[in-house]
DNA sequence: AAACATCTGTACGGTAACGGACAGACAATC
DNA sequence: GATTGTCTGTCCGTTACCGTACAGATGTTT
């Protein structure tokens, strides 16, 4: 179970639906900073609005394991969450991590109710949780909600076919330069409380494969990093240090869920 | 655009609905053998018939480029269909494949019409073809076609999440072997007619690298190939070779779509 | 201040796979 | 039977990364 949060988001809502305005700052969790809640009509935010709960996930809390039935989804406002494949000899690898501009537990959609992946919050932050039931009753009234998560299941794939070519063709620093990109993208912050071992994780690799890549990268005036924290300095370098499996996804995600699809 | 085979299957298609029975075995092309069709009721079925088109694809023709918006959904009845990416630098890596246990043209659903892959057909074969419009408004329905196409997206994620994280981790004999077995699979034919070019562009490595890896399993007689012809041997064998990879994958599809979610 | 835990740097031999090149085997065609 | 094209086998040096180990650095606890 998810520690919860202080709630009582009545008030706040009250004040959304009846300005019927899309970004709002005025309050600890801005929870319509979740792209894919950002995107849902007023009418449908309106419905979901009772069901939500504010949880602030803590690094490392393993929210799906592998075969686990799915009751809650999660819908990042600060969070970033990683989903993980484990070996039999016990090497992890990532498939897909999600922040902002997503959510987690669509095979309760699909119906499988269960995934083979673990689900493992990396970075702690904020997410607005709801029960399955929920989300599935309003993807089956067929409306903004289908078609919204029918997009962010493309956009998902996107990244996890992505990746899974990546994986098999580009260099430890290429790799290392997108998954940090995209994971200041997932949390909208340029430092990431990580250590070298949980990125080796996520990159399937040894950790002094990390220090090596990380340490050209620091080097370079890139990035800098001590005990846990990583800050990125210079995103543009990055950017071109990064393999182009980063802005193959990145321009997916815009065309698939940018404003272009709101409404 | 694809070749279209003589076609009319009026009367098979009556006999279906009047016999109502699913599995039909005295006809060319035997539709229900595609596991997603067999898994839709009668009267879904008896919908989606009339702008069923049965097409004979051959090897090496591509159904959908990257960008390009899909029209058609094939349901492979004998075809093997793989999702390539391709980098910069021109190297492939296969990200997923669909055969007698899927469909093609899931973006047309989701609503981003075209993906980030380009589909190539690796074993050309038999499908059946439906336009885009139909197969979108029957989804829209919310009815048994919606709920078999969720769980089949589930099963292909599955597919190219294992895909990633093996692709990271997995020795090329490993993954040599459990390509061979999840292409039979995706055939129901123990002979594959693919060059070792063909399959390493799918593994994405040095075509010398497959000969390596095939003669080796070709000396322990698990294989036999010559020529762009490779003959499964020894099934239970071939497991052994394979990474944990193949039986993940494959059970997760025997629970999502087996027998036990038919109906 | 001392002890401890955690995180990072570096070094070592080992190896699987790479890029590239070329020769041999087999089928089809003329 | 000779020519051509395709497919497979093998070799070479090279390289990126592995597994393991250990030492140094930086915080945290007592």
């Amino acid at each position: 179970m998810v520690a919860k949060v202080a709630v009582s988001l009545q008030m706040f809502a009250t004040f959304l639906s009846l300005s019927s305005c899309f970004s709002v700052s005025n309050s600890d969790v801005d929870i319509r900073k979740n792209r894919l809640l950002a995107l849902v009509s007023d009418a449908t935010y309106n419905r979901l609005q009772p069901h939500f709960e504010v949880v602030s996930l803590p690094a490392g809390r393993i929210l799906y394991e592998p075969g686990e039935a799915i009751q809650e989804m999660f819908f990042p406002c600060g969070a970033m969450i990683s989903f993980v494949s484990t070996m039999e000899n016990g090497s992890t690898t990532e498939i897909g991590m999600v922040g902002y501009e997503g959510m987690t537990g669509l095979p309760a959609i699909w119906g499988g109710k269960s995934s083979t992946s673990r689900a493992i919050v990396q970075v702690g932050g904020d997410a607005i949780a709801i029960d399955a039931k929920t989300i599935k009753e309003e993807f089956a009234r067929g409306e903004d909600l289908q078609r919204i998560l029918l997009l962010y299941m493309q956009a998902f794939l996107t990244q996890v076919s992505q990746t899974a070519a990546c994986n098999r063709q580009h260099a430890t620093e290429e790799r290392l330069s997108r998954w940090l990109l995209s994971a200041r993208d997932c949390v909208h912050r340029s430092e990431l409380p990580l250590t070298q071992e949980f990125v080796a994780n996520m990159l399937g690799i040894r950790r002094p494969s990390v220090t090596v890549a990380a340490g050209m990268l620091q080097q370079a005036g890139v990035i800098r990093y001590a005990r846990g924290n990583i800050v990125i300095l210079d995103v543009a370098t990055l950017e071109n240090c990064a393999c182009e499996c980063y802005a193959i996804v990145k321009a997916e995600y815009e065309r698939l869920l940018g404003r272009a699809s709101e409404g």
